[in-house]
DNA sequence: TATTTTTGCTTAAACGTATAAGCTTTTACT
DNA sequence: AGTAAAAGCTTATACGTTTAAGCAAAAATA
């Protein structure tokens, strides 16, 4: 027996008095639409006795609005994603939001499907790391006004609104640091997909490549497809590290799972790092501390992003306008031992 | 500039005919309704080019029913519920529904808030991971009739639906294990909590211990506080192991966390494993592949308890019946070095 | 006392949807 | 031809909420 939730009829009826007066009171509007002192008295003691909890799909309906957000992260089960999932969250929250939330896992279809879903419901925005090839989709909610923000990763050719890492100074920074370092053929390996935030950590690498005057060799670049990508990497890093004259002397990790899978194959392989590879990791991970050596990564600011995403959603949700910012979050450069031939230890 | 959603109104106008006749036709129901086949299908056709999305929110308010969930995690960063929470929307998206998400923290007035928030947005249903101390709020949801499930734990004093992995047999053939390959001082580390999940996984310990003829020394149990739990994870390990005279020669975790934090501490201090101390763990992590020796651990079934979990909540929302079923999922033990003094390697 | 103002409430309409019930008009039957 | 049945639509109502507009009675003003 599923127990009728008391409405505003309910209180109206045990009162004696009309719905509309219930809604005044409940609502702090006792004094623009007068209502008498002891009607409304008896109207807040009676609801507080029932219990009374307001219908927020009724109200959803009324103002079109349902104070919900829909958060698509391409996988919530990646500790990245999670953790920025968990701050959005809290941040949506604080300002009376709820998250509906889905995982696109990278796939166009899912995506729309969410997307779909989310707007039949009715939320009031959405936060997306958009998948690769999404570019319609996007540019649809554009057309349609829907509120939204890209995060993580944009695309270059619409203007939308985004929160992103300064993924290009991020890399550059690496890279400047193993080079400082006396590394002289520093390798990447990245997801092949053209995504904003791969293609500025990419360039972000040429780029302090350029600026410390060393060629780019294009051997030194491996992308690897997202599907089955801890093959890929394993094969990536055999052939940078094959027996004869090694391709690189030490390697920057694009993302999370790239750094932490690498890792896997470089323990399992016996590679001394920083020795014979440097190496700078992509985000934190619980398996740092197991290595032997310790691992220097680049942090982004999670606190910062989901904020910021919140924060600019919100914007967009009040204003209505068709201005749109795309906002850049920095992040800094762990340094452990694993970027430095001239190990620090004991320092 | 928001643009307007289609509604059936305008469909209806467009075409020259009531919402209702609309309705009907959109949803199939023009047999039964009578619907001429000239008016159907140019509604159809002008549905089709208008776009036409129903309000889900309108059609929730209409019937009572949002098809909407509500998942409250300890913490949706921890892998364990992101896992979880991964499979558990993949498994309501295909019964067309839709998961909104909150963790708790463990923190008892989170919880009630989130509790709140689901139900005032009248989902269908919970699906809870209960944190330590909340029976009144899950009493409360009983008397109220709403659907809901508790997973990963539960209460010994309340009846309520729960899927839940098999802890007791989990732990019991960990302990088992060790003490079948030589080990005759298990000790156990756990969360110092009443939930059931916690203290069924003690009891498989003593039962074990019992079932083997060795005598429980309360020395061999340490309990930690959720609360920081890392520092405590290693004043435990710290009194373990101790110079003069171990206390235990080997380990079980009592959780993911536990297992990563004691590793950690193990690996930082340089403890022989499996030779000076065996060691099972509580779930799956990546870490387990740099750690030297492989890592024996207890597999929970993700995707079984995820399934039965939303199962079960169908159940309960469909039928609305007072019975209450309680589903134990088996897990497995994956055997790694760690738990054997007499190595395997080779075999 | 007659009029205006204020007070305290109710009615009605709306959000978008679904559906029972009702109302014409056409078709079928005797 | 006259009635019954069937076809094809519309109207009305409801879900729970909010809020503008309206109405009657009391209080204030002239």
């Amino acid at each position: 027996m599923i127990k009728k939730r008391v409405s505003l009829k309910d209180i109206a009826q045990k009162v004696g008095v009309s719905t509309a007066l219930v809604s005044y009171v409940l609502n702090g509007k006792e004094k623009e639409a007068r209502v008498g002192e002891a009607a409304a008295k008896r109207i807040k003691k009676v609801a507080a006795e029932m219990n009374y909890q307001p219908n927020l799909i009724a109200r959803g309906l009324k103002f079109g609005k349902t104070h919900t957000l829909g958060l698509i992260v391409a996988d919530i089960s990646n500790p990245f994603f999670a953790m920025l999932a968990r701050i959005i969250e809290l941040e949506a929250q604080k300002r009376g939001y709820t998250v509906l939330f889905g995982s696109s896992d990278e796939q166009l279809e899912k995506s729309q499907n969410l997307i779909n879903t989310f707007l039949n419901r009715q939320v009031d925005g959405l936060i997306i790391t958009p998948v690769a090839g999404s570019q319609a989709q996007i540019e649809e909610l554009r057309n349609k006004g829907v509120p939204f923000v890209l995060m993580d990763r944009g695309f270059s050719e619409i203007e939308t609104n985004a929160v992103v890492t300064d993924n290009h100074d991020a890399m550059y920074n690496a890279v400047k640091l193993l080079i400082r370092n006396g590394y002289k053929k520093p390798g990447i390996i990245a997801y092949d997909t053209t995504l904003t935030h791969m293609i500025d950590r990419i360039a972000g690498y040429k780029d302090a490549l350029k600026d410390s005057g060393i060629k780019f060799n294009s051997k030194w670049l491996a992308k690897v497809p997202y599907g089955n990508y801890k093959e890929h990497v394993a094969a990536a890093l055999d052939g940078f590290l094959d027996a004869k004259g090694r391709a690189v002397d030490s390697l920057v990790f694009a993302t999370n799972s790239i750094s932490v899978q690498s890792l896997k194959v470089i323990h399992a392989r016996g590679i001394k790092v920083p020795q014979d590879l440097g190496v700078i990791s992509f985000d934190e991970s619980d398996v740092f501390d197991f290595f032997y050596s310790s691992i220097t990564y680049i942090k982004q600011n999670l606190q910062s992003i989901s904020e910021n995403t919140v924060q600019s959603l919100m914007q967009s949700i009040d204003s209505r306008s068709k201005k749109y910012t795309k906002i850049t979050v920095p992040s800094v450069i762990i340094k452990g031992e694993s970027s430095s031939r001239r190990t620090t230890r004991g320092l």
